[in-house]
Parts: structure tokens; sequence; C-alpha cells
RNA sequence: GGGGGUUUAGCUCAGCUGGGAGAGCAUCUGCCUUACAAGCAGGCGGUCAUAGGUUCGAGCCCUAUAGUCCCCACCA
């Protein structure tokens, strides 16, 4: 009974029919008759719970269901870990937005109430992109499946606060942060963009004390002024030396504050004096503290001016700004403004404008913990891929900063500090509550939570049990690839590997796997506020998940980005529909389901069929070494091509005439070879394409109950038949030759011609007449002597054959004449050519033997084909 | 200011450790050849950004220049 196969493959038919079946059979998860083998692990990296899947998601997750998925079928005990991440500052943001639409600020709430929201929040929606990852074929652990704020991550993420304070790695101090005066948090120096925009240069004097005239400064934010406390020149100006010590008298507020020297001034640089505010500046911090300056607040939290400066009071700081420069001008103050481009931090949230603020945070200290993490990746322990990307790993580490890992947000991990307001106590610990242990009250938590990438920075051991030493722990620990963008290098992937190397003093991957941004169709990053983003789901729904993946997977270089357009999908899509269909011939010459896809009676065999075998296995041994070194590009076109090409343009059409007698011995042969050719194609192109590939391999004669977690083909020496591939190249050729010829006349395929084969292999070209009868319109096919001389003359290279092809198409002597003439010019050439290279006496001695032999041989085959086509001339009369 | 990517056919991009330039799309010409028109056959199209250098040999390695994109730092 034949089973059949619709005409065009229809991706929804099949995609959520086996993916349930894969599931419900338990295939995700690692089983237990692997324990012990080699362990391949990936931790996903964990999407948000407010996204939705984006096109950056599609291509990550690809990747790494392509590897594992090859990993599995490879033998070992995989495992893909997903999970979710509870994205502190962007989930809070959606969750002020949400409750602004309903009239509630967070502090209507409390704490606890928001909180509560927060969680109601990840249970609606916190599965949705999970959902959609399945989509997409991801074959996750979903048993295993984790989030950043579960207990155990939470468990993890005391453990190491209270092991990086004991060791001192951890403190807290008053330093500048980047404030966001809408979000009411602090954020790290990551998450500021800087945008350029049109400011001004206010020139401001400020008076000495002693009625000595004054200093002239330029500052691009007047409003700032009121918290200085001292103003700077360089030590080594010669036209300030003389000022430094003496007092100036503040404009506008009448603080009295120094002159000071630091090395910070350039002289170049405005008028070389440079008002100090180590409130609200970064550098002007440093200066503070190398001067023992006092760092004076001007600011409330939403950036507005505070009581101390009645004047200003509860104006926003654009507001004070104006007001100030008014009052500036108005005192005599002012001497000029100057239009002037500068930098301007914005929060990656909401873009508000950064203010710089001193107050207290924690830190993490990072030069003890980057060394080890620099060297993992120096010694090879940890490997980029591509290796370009060290440089900008290095780059970070090298130069990295203490981590401020606080927030002033109430979604994330709640820092497991204690205050005792009583005497001041602080006490770090794992337990929930504290009682002072000097006066034994009550003590007070830390109301901060910590950065989001403190508990991803746990993640590859964290989910898998850490700090408990678990059965997970020590089956899948180091996990081994890591699949992310470069955009996240220095966020994420740094951390994970210093952290990895202190807590469990092992890297937690071996290779960290680089790819691009998934580019719209101009080039354009997609983004929300562009609107030109492509959802995946929808490529999904058009073309099917396998066209998607295969598009994402293919065309490009690890670590580049890409355009994605749909034409692309579409030819991918067509890929799929090509699979399908040879297929479909497959199953409907199939006499019966008897043959063993897995293995072939060699002796049995044909030409061709030695020829597509031995192809296919060194196509096993390509592909294996491609997805062993993370080409998976590379991999996938040679899949594409041997697929396309070699299978059905070739195979299938040699073949054909061999399937029409059912009866036959040669057709069961042929039909055993499809079968055991396209079974192991399906296996190979299984990872980037499981959908279809299931359902064509359950179609076919298989063994056992699914693809997903069949053997993956091995290269096989004795399926290897080098003079059979040779053989039928020098068919193909042939025919390639000739239906040229044929094309070049414009003669249909209607019109069948005598065809006339000399050549040194006489019984390979007569064994082969039908396949030029049918593939190159050949109504005959007669082997002749090296003394036959004929017309219409079409040349092969491969066997020195020449085929002759008497049509009357070529009645026209002239044109006939000028491409045997344009054909020797060219045979000419490449003589000399090689003959040039063969004179070379550096080539000769240096070059590889093969190649050279090469090159001879060349000579001696061009020689006899100008030899031909002089003859072919000479006859033309 | 520091670092990195990229420049190959009209378009989008491959080209792994140097050994005669490829694919898809587009375009042109012929084909419904009983798996597939989401297809088949054939063609057109490239001084591999520029200039030097190393080498018997360079798209690939080195140096410089130009265009373009990105990352990091951020000047009051």
């Amino acid at each position: 009974m034949k089973k059949q196969l619709e005409k065009k493959y229809c991706p929804k038919e099949v995609e959520d029919r086996l993916y349930a079946f894969w599931s419900e059979k338990g295939y995700f998860t690692p089983s237990d008759d692997r324990k012990g083998r080699d362990s391949y692990t990936i931790v996903i990296p964990p999407p948000n719970i407010t996204g939705q899947l984006h096109m950056g998601h599609a291509l990550d997750n690809t990747l790494q269901d392509i590897l594992i998925r090859y990993k599995r079928m490879c033998g070992f005990d995989t495992l893909w870990l997903p999970g979710t991440d509870h994205a502190s500052i962007a989930t809070e943001a959606k969750i002020v937005e949400a409750m602004r639409k309903e009239g509630l600020t967070k502090d209507d709430v409390g704490r606890e109430g928001f909180l509560k929201r927060a969680w109601e929040w990840n249970d609606k929606f916190g599965n949705r992109i999970i959902e959609q990852l399945k989509k997409l074929g991801s074959s996750c652990d979903w048993t295993r499946r984790r989030f950043t704020m579960d207990e155990g991550c939470s468990k993890a993420v005391k453990e190491v606060f209270v092991h990086l304070y004991e060791k001192g790695l951890i403190y807290r101090g008053k330093r500048i942060i980047n404030w966001c005066p809408h979000c009411l948090t602090s954020i790290s120096d990551a998450e500021v963009n800087y945008e350029e925009q049109a400011g001004h240069f206010w020139h401001i004097r400020y008076p000495f004390k002693d009625g000595s005239g004054y200093l002239q400064l330029a500052t691009t934010r007047p409003e700032t002024l009121l918290g200085d406390t001292a103003v700077a020149v360089n030590p080594n100006d010669e036209r300030y030396k003389a000022f430094i010590g003496k007092t100036l008298v503040l404009p506008l507020v009448g603080r009295e504050i120094p002159v000071i020297a630091d090395e910070y001034v350039e002289q170049d640089f405005g008028t070389g004096v440079v008002k100090i505010t180590p409130a609200h500046d970064p550098n002007d911090f440093e200066v503070g503290a190398r001067h023992s300056l006092e760092i004076i607040n001007v600011m409330t939290d939403d950036a507005r001016i505070t009581d101390d400066y009645p004047a200003y009071a509860g104006m926003d700081r654009f507001e004070a700004r104006k007001a100030i420069v008014k009052d500036l001008e108005a005192g005599g103050f002012l001497v000029k403004v100057e239009d002037h481009a500068h930098n301007v931090g914005t929060c990656y949230r909401c873009g508000s404008t950064i203010e710089p603020r001193a107050s207290l945070q924690w830190f993490v200290k990072m030069e003890e913990l980057a060394k080890p993490a620099i060297e993992a990746v120096r010694n090879g322990s940890v490997r980029f891929v591509p290796e370009r990307f060290d440089k900008t790993y290095f780059n970070w580490m090298e130069n990295i900063r203490d981590w401020c890992i606080s927030r002033q947000l109430w979604w994330g991990h709640r820092i497991p500090a204690f205050y005792c307001d009583g005497c001041g106590e602080l006490v770090v610990t794992k337990e929930e509550s504290a009682l002072c242990p000097k006066c034994g009250k009550p003590m007070r938590q830390d109301p901060d939570t910590l950065d989001t990438w403190f508990s991803s920075a746990l993640w590859p051991f964290s989910t898998l049990g850490w700090p408990d030493d678990t059965e997970d722990l020590k089956r899948f620990y180091p996990t081994n690839t890591l699949v992310t963008g470069y955009d996240i290098i220095t966020f994420w992937v740094s951390r994970m590997i210093f952290s990895g190397l202190e807590y469990t003093g092992k890297a937690p991957f071996d290779t960290v796997l680089i790819h691009g941004l998934v580019r719209d169709e101009l080039g354009r990053k997609m983004s929300k506020s562009l609107g030109n983003g492509i959802d995946p789901l929808d490529i999904i729904d058009r073309y099917g998940a396998d066209a998607l993946r295969f598009t994402l997977a293919s065309g490009n270089a690890p670590g580049n980005d890409m355009r994605f357009t749909d034409k692309k999908v579409e030819a991918s899509r067509n890929f799929g529909n090509k699979l399908w269909n040879a297929a479909r011939f497959v199953l409907m010459n199939l006499s019966d389901d008897g043959f063993d896809p897995d293995s072939i009676d060699v002796s049995t065999l044909e030409t061709e069929d030695k020829w597509i075998i031995s192809r296919c296995n060194s196509l096993v041994r390509e592909v294996r070494d491609n997805l062993d070194g993370f080409e998976l590009g590379v991999a996938a076109a040679k899949l594409y091509d041997f697929a396309w090409d070699c299978f059905c343009d070739w195979y299938i059409e040699l073949v054909k005439p061999r399937l029409a007698d059912k009866e036959s011995e040669k057709c069961r042969t042929a039909q055993h070879t499809l079968v055991f050719v396209l079974s192991r194609l399906m296996k190979l192109l299984h990872p980037f394409m499981p959908f279809i590939t299931e359902e064509i391999w359950q179609t076919l004669p298989h063994n056992g109950e699914s693809i997903m977690v069949s053997d993956f083909p091995q290269y096989d020496g004795a399926l290897s038949f080098p003079a059979d591939e040779e053989a039928i190249d020098a068919v193909t050729e042939a025919i390639k030759a000739l239906r040229n010829r044929r094309a070049e006349l414009g003669v249909p395929p209607s019109r069948k011609a005598h065809l006339y084969i000399k050549t040194e292999k006489k019984e390979l070209f007569s064994r082969s007449a039908a396949f030029f009868e049918k593939l190159a319109s050949a109504s005959a096919v007669e082997t002749v002597d090296a003394s036959f001389t004929g017309e219409g003359m079409v040349q092969a290279v491969t066997f020195n054959a020449v085929l002759y092809l008497p049509m009357e198409e070529l009645v026209d002597k002239e044109a006939e004449r000028a491409r045997l003439t344009a054909e020797l010019a060219d045979a000419e050439s490449e003589i000399t050519r090689a003959a040039g290279k063969l004179a070379n006496e550096g080539f000769v001695a240096r070059a590889p033997a093969a190649l050279v032999e090469a090159e001879r041989d060349k000579v001696q085959r061009f020689t006899e084909k100008a030899s031909q086509l002089r003859d072919a001339l000479k006859a033309l009369g």
C-alpha cells in the first residue's frame, strides 16, 4: 500500500501536530538512559517576561535548536534549558504604565500591592513568549523551565551576594551614578544611551571674594551652578597659577568656594577654568574626592531644585536653567552664549535625560573578579566564535569599572542587607529578616533591588540547582555553547564568565557563538519606533517555521548582521517544497515498503547509485565538520546544493528510466538507493528544518519512532566510490555540453538527434545511452572509433569525450566555423596558461605535487582538444 | 579619542587554514519533459573598494588610503 503526500507542502497541517507528538513522547527531556554519556548543554538566553518573540529571538533560538538537535542525534546527553527573565526595570515600567492608566501610582498600591501585580503580570504574560518559542520548533526541555525570580534562582542570588560581601567584593558607597528622573532609579553605565544634542555654552564670571576681579568659565549646564563647591584650573596653567587657593563667591548663591588645581582640567578647552559640581557630574565627583570638597545635591529624585534654593525650589531642571540664566544675565555675570553640540546621556528605557547624581548605592568591586575571567578567554577555556569578539570582551574587561548593582525598583531581588535604625548596624544575610546583633531590635531591609543582570549572571548554574550540589549540576554543568548576539557580550556574557569562575570554579561554557542583528530590507535595525519590525509568527504563518529557520540559518556568516526579506523566506519555502516533491516522487515509485533505509547492499549498485551515495557520504562528513565548527550557514548551503542539484536535478532524472520496469532488479536497487539517500538527507537536514524532515521521514520506510531521536549519519569509508563519481561527472558534463549546444541552436527538446560519441571510455558512455536519450534528447547513441569525424562537434574534457550531433541546424558553415575557432582559441589560451605555470621553476619546485600534476594533465587534455577542433575545422572545409 | 566590522554579479550575500571566482533573487531565451511553474533546461552579468608589499601563486596574508556601519569612552 502506497502512502501519498499532498502536492504542496502545507506547514500548518504539520507543525503543531508534530510538536505535540515530540512533546508527548518526551524527546525534549534528556532521557535517563543517556546518563553518564558526554553531555551537551545549552542554557537559553532568557527572554524578558515583557517580551514578544522578535526576529532576534527567532535567530538566536533557531541556532540553538540546530545545535541541540544535532548533538541529540549524535547521541549526547543533551539538555537545552529554557526560562524567562524578570527584567526588573522593563517590567516595572510596564506595570507602572498600566497602573497610570487606572489612575494609580506605585505609592498608591504600596510595595506589597505592586509586587502582587507584578507576579500577576508574570502569570499572565510570562508564558506568551514561551509559547511563541514552541512555534519555532524549539526543542527545549520545558520540564526544567526556570525563571530568574523563582525560588532557586533567588537562593543563588542571596548566596552570591553574601559571599561577595563577606569577601569584601560588594560594598556600599556614595558614588556618582546615572539617575533616571522618570524611572526614579539608578541605571548602569551600560543602560545609558548617548545622543548628540544641540546645546549652548554659557560663559559666566565668578567674582573673587576680595573684589579683585573674576574668573570666567563656561558650562553647558548652568543650573548645576547651585551645587558648585569649587572652581578648578590646571596646575600648570600660567594664566591662572596665581589664583590657586583664592576664594570666589558663587553667583546667585553667595557660597564661598575655593580655586583649586587639578590635572583633570584641560588648558586648551574653553577658558581653561571649570566649575566643580561634585554631586552632579562624574568627573567633578572625582575631583571633589581628591580635594575633599563638599557634595551638595541640588535636585530631588524627579530632578527638581530642592527647597535649599528658594528662588528656584520646585522648578524642573530645564525651567531652572532658564531662570538661572536670566538671573545671571540680570546680575551681570553672564558674558556670552555660544552654540555647542554635545552628547547627552539618556535612559535606555524611557529616553529621559540622565541626571548624574551622587548617591549611596551598592557596588561590586570588579578588578579582582575580572582577572580570571580575562585569563579564561585568553587561555582558551572560553572561546568566542567568531574569534574577533574576544577583542570586544577584552576591551571591556580590561577597562572595567565597579558595577553598580542596586536599583531603586521594587520588582527584582531585594538586596539582602538589613539596617538597624537604632544603632546604625548593618547586617548582610541570607535570612528573610534579621535582629540587630548589637541592640536586638528588628532590622529594616534595604528597600532597593538588584540589577537584573545580577541574577542573569548566575543563569548557567543557578538554573541547574546551584548552590546545592544537585544531580543536574553534576550532569550538565559546565554547559557547552552559549548562543547570543554581540550586543550583549558586555552586559551578560562577561558577567556569566566571571560569576561562573568565582562561584563554581569553572567557566560556565566553553564556546560563545555570537550572531549579528537581523535588520530590515533596507539594512535598518528593527525597532518599535520605526515600526519596521517583522513578526516571526507572521512569517511562520505565511511560510512555515522551517522556511523561517532555514532563512535565518543560511546566507550569512557568524557574527555578521543580516537583512531579512520575504524573498529569502520564499526561497527557503521553495526549498522545502522541493524536498517535499522529491519525497512524493520517491514514494510514488516505491513498489514495496520493505527497504531498509539505513543500510544498502553495495554489490548490487549501478554506477549512478554509487555516485549519489558517495556524494552523500562526503556530504555527511562535511556537514558534521561544519556543524562542529559552528559554520551553520556553510552546512545549510551544502545541504541545499546537494538536495536540489545532485539529488533532484541529477540523480532522480538519471534513475527515471530504470523505474519504469517495476519488476527489474535495477529498479529495486534504484528504489532502495532513493530511500537510502533521501532518508540520510532528511536526517542531515533535520536540525535545520525539523518539521518537514520528520513528516517526510515518517512517510518513508524508517526505523524507530521519530527522526528526532534517530542517529545522525556518519561518514562510512565503504560508501565512498571515487571512480564512480568521476564516471557520472563525465557523463553529466557531456550532457550539459550537449544541452548547451542545442539551446544555442534553438533546437526544441522534441527534435531528437542521433549522437556519436568518441571517447577513451567507450563502455561507460554506451552504458549511459539511456541518460543521453532522456536528458540530452538523443534518439540513439553510438560510440565510435578515434578515426571518426563528423559535423556538429561538441566537446567535453573528461575522458577526452567528443560528441557529434549532426543536425540540419548546423548548415550555417560560417557560424559553425566561428564557433569552433572561438573554442580553439579558448583551448589554446588554456594550454598557454597551464604551460606558463609549468615553465615557472618556482611553481614546479614549490607547489604541491598533485597541483603540478593536475596542470600537466590539463596541458595534455587541452592539447588533445585543440587537435580535435583543428580536425573539425579542416573537415568543415 | 580608542577599538572593531564591512567593501566580491543589477540586488542580498557565501567563499573554512592562500592553488583557476559561487549561490539565491532579478533579468533574458526556450520548455506544462507523467515529483515539483514554489518547477525544468540554457544564457547574460565580476580588473573581488584603491595603491603598494610578501609569495612560484593573493578575493584570502601585511601596510597605507577612501567609503560605510557598529561598539566603547565622553571634554566642562
